[in-house]
DNA sequence: CTGACACTTGCATATTATGCCAAATATGCA
DNA sequence: TGCATATTTGGCATAATATGCAAGTGTCAG
């Protein structure tokens, strides 16, 4: 591992970290569907103005999303939706798990 | 998002976020040439032989390696290799930064 | 049984992440 | 201009991670 292929790793990892959050997922997913504005997150879920813009500001910085500002509101839309495309390939590493989970519970 | 929407979610972040760290998702890419021991990877990278076998921990507590002791070794395979399809997306998002940078920097 | 080898675990510490509150900014309306 | 709405920033307390060192576990050779 030289220094130029641990950088690469690095901002690789630092894309999935940007996901790798409940609440940034979510927002992710919920971006597929079009774009959305600050305020309709903040309905959707139960945090704090704030909290979602800074989550929000982590997806941007990791180049997930892009901003529009129109008006008072501001805009985010996924800026490259294969990213979630994966996600079935979570979906069954969670479903694999909870199968061992169910099988390890049948011996008790 | 109700509390099983909310689990779900959290679960798959917990996946992501397993891969999330550049050593766990170096060592996941180099899982998807073939089983290794611990010792290789600690040959490999610089780090403690307790640092490495924690990070492994943690990709196999996601369910995204699986374990086999043979002798006085520990092999890790990886158990879900779909995870690594959707990493030319990540450089994707990576390449498509690094093209923005650029052209921020030519306008200084 | 003893010692060597290959890990794993516990502990301490340093760094980073999360989420709220309050303050700052930006935009449009009266 | 002054005010309300929409969003970002700064600050802070708390929690989670990362890492190394030292100590513990398991396995094989002699």
């Amino acid at each position: 591992m030289n220094e130029q292929e641990k950088m690469l790793y690095k901002a690789k990892a630092s894309v999935l970290k940007a996901l790798a959050h409940p609440t940034r997922l979510w927002m992710a997913e919920q971006l597929a569907g079009g774009e959305k504005c600050v305020c309709e997150f903040v309905e959707m879920m139960d945090f704090d103005f704030s909290t979602i813009s800074k989550h929000l500001a982590v997806l941007k910085q990791a180049g997930i999303v892009e901003v529009d500002k129109r008006g008072k509101q501001v805009f985010y839309r996924l800026k490259v939706p294969c990213l979630l495309n994966f996600m079935n390939c979570v979906e069954a590493v969670i479903k694999a798990q909870g199968k061992e989970q169910a099988a390890l519970l049948q011996h008790l």
